[in-house]
DNA sequence: AATTGTTTTAAACATTCGTTTATTCCACGC
DNA sequence: GCGTGGAATAAACGAATGTTTAAAACAATT
C-alpha cells in the first residue's frame, strides 16, 4: 500500500477542490497534481470526471443516508405510530448531518457539496442522486407530513424547499459570509453556531400562517 | 443598424444560457452561433469572455439600483424619521425585483442569474457586483436594522441571509422543483405565486424568537 | 467618388481539457 | 528465480476553449 491509498487521496483532493470552485472549474490535472497522484490515475480508478464526482457524493452520502433510515426507525419506534413532531424532525436530521463529516473534520465541504448539486448544471449528479437517495428524502417529507397537518400538500412542498434554501445557501456560501460577519460584527461563527441560529428560523418558517389567496392564480 | 443590435442579441442570448447551465459550461461559441452572430463580436465589443457576463449582470442590476433607491427615498420620504415596518420594506424589495425584469418577461433568467452570481465560482463577478451595488444592500439592510430593533447586530445579519438563500435557492432551482410540484400536486405555480407563498415564511423568520444560548461557544 | 472609422468576418493561435495508450514498476504465488 | 497481474507512470491524442489577427464589408462625411 502507498503511503495513503490512491483513491483515498484523490478523493481528499477532489471534495476539496470541488467544494472552492465547482466541478468545471476544477480540471483532473489540478486535481491529481494537488494529490501527487498521475494523471491517468483518475480514469483508471473511477472511469471517467463524472464518475469521480459522483463517487465523492457517495462517500457522504452513503453513511449518511444509513445513519439517517437507522435514526428514523429508532423515532418510528419510539412514538409508535404518533406523529413526530416537527422540531423533533429537524433535530434530527440536523444531527445526522453533522455527525456524518464529523469524523473528517468536513462539514463545511459536505456543505458546499450539497449547494453544488443543486445549483451546478451536471443533470449526471441530479440523476445519481435522487435514483440513489430520493427514498430518504420521500420517508422524511412523509414524517413531516404527519407532523404538519394543517399544511396544505402543496404549501408544505414548498416550505420544506424555502428551508432547505435557507440551510444550503448559508452553509453552502459560509465563507465569504463569515468574512464580512468577522469584519463588521467581530462575532466569529462557527458552523455550529450557526445552525443554532438556524433552527429557530426554519421551526418559524415551517409554522408560519398561510398567505393569502389575493392573487392565486396569476402569470 | 442590423436586424436588431448585435450587442443587444449577445446579451439576450448569453443571459438565457448562462441561466441554464451556467457560466463555465456555456462557450462562447455557443452563445455566438445560437445569436447568429460571428464568434469575435464578444471580443470585439466586451473585450472578454469575464466582462460579457458582468454585462449581462449589470443590464439587470443598474435599473434594479436605480428604482430600488428611488423607492426607498420615497418611502424614507413618507415615514419622515419614523422607522419604516419590515413588512414594508420586503414589499417593496419584492416589487421592484418583480419590476425590473417585468419588461423583458425574463424574471426565472434574472433570478437564475442571483443565484448564480452566489454560488458560482467567479470571483471576479463577486467582486464587481460588491462594488457597484454593494451600497445598495447596505442602505436596505440599515432599514431593516431600524425596523427590527430588538434583533442583536449579528443575528440581523444572519437573518437576512437566511432569507436571501431562501428566496434565491428556490426561485434560481424554480424549474427543477416545479417539475416535481407539478408531477406531484398537479398544480402549476407562476413565480408570483411562489413569491405570494414565500412572504409570511420570510416575514416569520426574521421575526423568530431568538435562539437560546446553550452552545453559543463551539467549535 | 474617395476617404475615413467602425463593424463584421474567416481563419488561425495558443492553451487547456478529459481520455487513451504503451510502458514500466512492483508485490505476490509458484 | 520467474512469471503474472494489478497499479503507476510518461507521453501523446483529439477535441474544445478564449482570444487575436488581418482582411473584408459597411456606413457616413467630405
Amino acid at each position: 500500500m502507498a503511503q495513503t491509498d490512491t483513491v483515498t487521496r484523490i478523493l481528499d483532493t477532489a471534495e476539496v477542490l470541488f467544494a472552492e470552485r465547482g466541478f468545471a472549474e476544477t480540471s483532473l490535472r489540478t486535481i491529481t497534481s494537488k494529490a501527487k497522484v498521475n494523471l491517468a490515475a483518475v480514469n483508471y480508478h473511477f472511469g471517467s470526471k463524472k464518475a469521480l464526482i459522483q463517487a465523492v457524493f457517495a462517500r457522504y452520502l452513503d453513511p449518511f443516508s444509513e445513519r439517517f433510515h437507522q435514526a428514523l426507525d429508532e423515532l418510528e419506534a419510539q412514538y409508535r405510530g404518533e406523529a413526530i413532531p416537527l422540531e423533533v424532525l429537524l433535530e434530527t436530521l440536523a444531527r445526522t448531518v453533522l455527525e456524518v463529516p464529523a469524523e473528517r473534520n468536513s462539514l463545511k465541504v459536505f456543505m458546499r457539496l450539497l449547494g453544488l448539486a443543486y445549483t451546478q448544471a451536471q443533470g449526471h449528479l441530479r440523476r445519481y442522486i435522487q435514483e440513489h437517495y430520493g427514498n430518504v428524502f420521500s420517508r422524511f417529507s412523509d414524517l413531516v407530513r404527519r407532523a404538519t397537518p394543517e399544511l396544505p400538500e402543496a404549501e408544505r412542498f414548498w416550505r420544506l424547499h424555502f428551508m432547505l434554501g435557507t440551510v444550503i445557501f448559508t452553509l453552502s456560501g459560509l465563507d465569504a459570509l463569515r468574512d464580512i460577519a468577522d469584519k463588521d460584527y467581530h462575532e466569529h461563527v462557527s458552523v455550529r453556531d450557526l445552525i443554532r441560529r438556524l433552527r429557530p428560523v426554519v421551526v418559524a418558517g415551517m409554522q408560519a400562517p398561510l398567505p393569502d389567496d389575493a392573487l392565486k392564480v396569476a402569470g
